[in-house]
DNA sequence: TTGAAAGCGCTACCAA
DNA sequence: TTGGTAGCGCTTTCAA
């Protein structure tokens, strides 16, 4: 920790004998400058441990290289694949990831955005469809290309890459039901804090009435239900209220494995007594004795997708307008023995 | 996407009637200025939808309120909630987390360091003690603080949070022998990609070489074992090859459990068969069937340490030499289930 | 290929 | 409490 100011292209400069402008280009690749000059900036610059400061370059050219990029939680399998696709998507365009959490919370994320937008992002992410009327105006007047991700919002403010949340509770029903499960559960919260989550509660319960068969059987509560503790004792409670479920659905893989290891603690068997499954192919639902059935949404290209659309967005030449691209992420339902039913 | 561009504080200056830089004061708090003309300002600058420009700002002010920080993976609960600690220690002193990954990668470390330094950030945070030779001059010559974590290095480059992996390894060794475990293995990879396991590694085979118990029982990889997956085949493996192993300590709870689900499989009964027990608490080791026996490292403290250490050294007036601190995490053995010796 | 001047948007500093 | 000036470190633009 040497305390001594950083030294600047122009200390550089003085010492290699040249003018500030040609370290600059020096130190730049697809800039004119002779190799016996560069090599004489290189070696100077070494001497003096020189670091280019982006900060001052961003100013200059009007670009800091930044995408801005917003998740529920960093402690969750499923975004964290998502933002190492837009990572790895983004740094051949030379573009890093700004992250910021919301905690599911729209009053964070407005917060986490209007902080974020002071950096200057080149572009913006976010996770789902819905935001507070602040957020959606900072967004729409940023002047740069939006993403809204992991979900197909009903008024986009620019491009989406997702998949509907509510048609991927509708499929885990519709699968329920043809496997021939008649009293079927569903465990997750039932509040809009999980706005997604939320979703497929509502499709996979009107799937349900669709089918005519009952709705009641589901988990109460105002919070999330998405940890693997979480799972486990909202299961109990369903096994107290409705001992005859034969089926149940939950708001992820996590509280399914919780789920299934309260029936497993209970000496119920899965699927024979109590059939499970779960949400976004995380690693427990292909590696847990049984295997659970689970719906793969694919977040690593959700990331690699809209890390795409971005660097075409910023690499089209401003003049043309640049149109928004609704991406719908294909989900894929992962059958497994959790959900097998008992022939009968 | 209003692509017009974004308004200064000339700007809003102009509107309002005043100087930009009455403008630049009243957008502060802590600043001398009128409730009127405060007022004034503020209105011409939610009429004009004016941000704030925090990269001319740093310019200005030598401040980016940046703390960089590189972990392995973004995919690990581990590090996620180091992260997590970070961002919300760092956040009342209005300091960002700009993160990056390494992929367990020292030369990509060294990369992405020479690339965060260029966004200059106000200190620095890595991960484990090990680095390349440019990288650790990189660290040295930043001019601000940085923060080795997840380790104890031998030659600390500046503050250290962290624990010994090599201890860790040894006090699970320590447990298992005293449980009365004789035939002991190991799953974890052998190469040093993933310095800290192999630290774990080493602690552990050398307590075993102590107690004059066998070492051999260890799975051959080249790779780290941390997945369930690779835990799983593993655990295969082990059982081909030394089928009396009584008990086996894995790189992480999850190839532990992976490994614990291969034993299920196999019909074999875990403790009473095969003893497991895993590393880092994730909340899987908690929550499986029968709980796994694992050491906790308090992921989130070592995030919120850092974090202190970092604010502290940021406020300290930069006349007084800051001292290093060196903090070492208590770990915490949590004995479960898996790890049970039956009595005979 | 190189250099000089101007300016990116903001704030520190000093003066009114 | 307010404003003018200068400058943060770099790149753009134009000229040599």
């Amino acid at each position: 920790m040497s305390s001594k100011k950083a030294p600047t292209m122009s200390d550089v400069a003085k010492l290699a004998g040249v003018s500030s402008m040609t370290v600059s280009r020096a130190l730049r690749s697809g800039t004119s400058a002779s190799a016996k000059t560069r090599a004489k900036i290189q070696a100077a610059a070494d001497e003096l441990g020189y670091v280019l400061d982006s900060t001052a370059a961003g100013l200059s050219t009007r670009k800091t290289g930044f995408v801005a990029v917003t998740i529920p939680s960093i402690n969750n399998a499923n975004f964290a694949q998502t933002v190492q696709g837009l990572t790895e998507g983004l740094r051949e365009a030379n573009l890093q990831v700004l992250l910021a959490y919301t905690g599911y919370s729209l009053q964070e994320e407005e917060r986490m955005v209007q902080g974020l937008l002071q950096r200057r992002p080149e572009a913006i992410v976010v996770t789902g469809g819905v935001h507070s009327d602040k957020c959606r105006r900072y967004l729409a007047e940023s002047g740069v290309p939006v993403v809204e991700m992991w979900d197909m919002p009903a008024t986009p403010i620019n491009h989406v890459v997702g998949f509907s949340n509510k048609q991927a509770g509708k499929t885990m029903a519709q699968f329920l039901q043809q496997q021939g499960f008649r009293k079927i559960g569903f465990i997750g919260g039932n509040a809009a804090i999980d706005v997604r989550g939320y979703d497929r509660r509502r499709g996979f319960l009107e799937a349900l009435d669709a089918y005519g068969l009952e709705r009641h059987r589901y988990w109460q509560s105002d919070q999330p239900v998405l940890t693997m503790e979480e799972g486990a004792s909202a299961m109990e409670t369903l096994l107290e209220q409705y001992p005859d479920t034969e089926a149940v659905m939950c708001a992820s893989d996590l509280s399914a494995f919780g789920a299934m290891m309260t029936c497993v603690r209970q000496g119920l068997s899965v699927p024979d007594d109590m059939a499970i499954c779960g949400f976004g192919a995380y690693d427990i639902s292909g590696n847990s004795v049984p295997e659970i059935t689970t719906l793969d949404v694919s977040a690593l290209s959700i990331g690699t997708e809209t890390a795409r659309i971005i660097v075409a967005a910023l690499s089209k030449d401003n003049k043309e307008p640049i149109s928004a691209e609704v991406v719908e992420i294909e989900t894929k339902l992962l059958v497994r023995p959790s959900t097998e039913k008992i022939s009968s």
